[in-house]
DNA sequence: TCATAATATGACTGTCGAGTCACATTAAAT
DNA sequence: ATTTAATGTGACTCGACAGTCATATTATGA
């Protein structure tokens, strides 16, 4: 958690701050992201960030919160209830995160580069904590389209929600495997990983959700 | 490339000093393993190593190859036409693949950790070229499928191909996520990571195969 | 036995980064 | 105007590690 010191920053200075730091963390993995390298460039003294954080790790910490937020401000408000069915939902979550990846590039690349972290065992911690979140929703989703009748139920719950959670993050790997995108390069020149590759990206998503589709739907027509 | 120094050490010394270094690099990613912890544990002189090697990397890329040589010899010799379908051969080669992990735990898992070393540029790129291999692997058979008429055909292969690796790959991480495994507490105990899961993993395999062969599958009957 | 080549050694160098702390500067309060 | 509190500073400590090199030890061959 930040210290009262650094709340106490006006709002402009805690961004040029924070975004500075997303940079870094966004292009090198923890271990090798430099506190030192990044308060040279921003001009302000070493001692100051521990005047704003304990360390470097609660840093870090404040960052994928804030980051995290901003993202669900763009994907928390869908439900699945107001869709027609699991795969309009699935494929709603796509197009508002890529919203998210258009207007907050430094945001969206941040979060992005935490799968580049499972060294670092306090990193690990945290990301993990999050996997858990992620994959333990995808299996309440998955166990709601069970019960509703919409999803095969000769597979376990738990083989059923990695799969969706696996496939999902599948999509934007294949993308950046076969050089549609390169997260690298956008942020370092400041771009969203996305930019002018929102229809090839939704045009992977539905060829993933035909394939899904045929995979756990319990009856296809 | 080792030095012929290296080469000519007796087998035993070898070997004893290739487990040692496996053992580091398949605990620490590859930045922070320490040639100089792992020197003081065999006992012999930090310089030694710089007989042997050129430098860390060169050290790397050999115990890559020589655990790749290893597993090759479990799965290297397994071809789709002595097999009734693609999915027996598919569960054929995690059968064999198991049987390499049982009996070369710490080749293993080695192999395994490399997936946490998508920093360190040099690694990286040797990684990204091992990538691109197995998953061409998997476009091919895929390719060879569709030809004979087993896989659907309304899905770019290259889709088909990545599909397939990352659920090949998502089996393995399940068993992991969900600690029906747990790689890092075998290698410190020096055991095999499916050592009395195997059961376990073969069931999680043909689970996947149920769901793969659905989606892939041009009619299921 | 002696000379020469091969191998082993470990103290040392250069580099880097997180975190500290005594001091300086600025703002707020009286 | 003067005291007190809050914030900023950067030289410094400490530790870690890859890679070097002059020297010592061991093996080989004549």
């Amino acid at each position: 958690m930040p210290k009262e010191t650094f709340h106490n920053l006006t709002e402009e200075k805690k961004e040029i701050i924070i975004n500075a730091f997303l940079r870094e963390f966004a292009v090198h993995p923890y271990d090798k992201a430099s506190l030192s390298s990044v308060v040279k460039d921003l001009g302000i003294a070493k001692g100051s960030i521990y005047q704003y954080f304990d360390d470097k790790l609660d840093l870090f910490t404040y960052l994928i919160e804030e980051c995290s937020a901003v993202k669900m401000k763009y994907i928390g408000h869908l439900k699945r209830r107001d869709f027609v069915d699991f795969w309009t939902y699935f494929r709603a979550l796509y197009e508002n995160g890529v919203k998210f990846d258009l207007e907050n590039p430094l945001e969206s690349h941040f979060l992005h580069s935490l799968a580049d972290n499972l060294n670092s065992p306090s990193v690990k911690e945290i990301y993990d904590e999050m996997l858990v979140q992620t994959i333990s929703g995808f299996e309440r989703m998955a166990k709601n389209e069970i019960e509703s009748g919409y999803f095969r139920d000769d597979i376990p719950l738990k083989t059923i929600g990695f799969f969706l959670y696996k496939n999902s993050r599948a999509i934007n790997e294949q993308m950046e495997t076969t050089d549609e995108i390169n997260p690298k390069e956008s942020i370092e020149k400041e771009k969203p990983v996305y930019e002018g590759k929102v229809d090839e990206l939704m045009k992977t998503v539905d060829l993933y959700i035909t394939i899904l589709k045929q995979a756990l739907d319990k009856e296809q027509k």
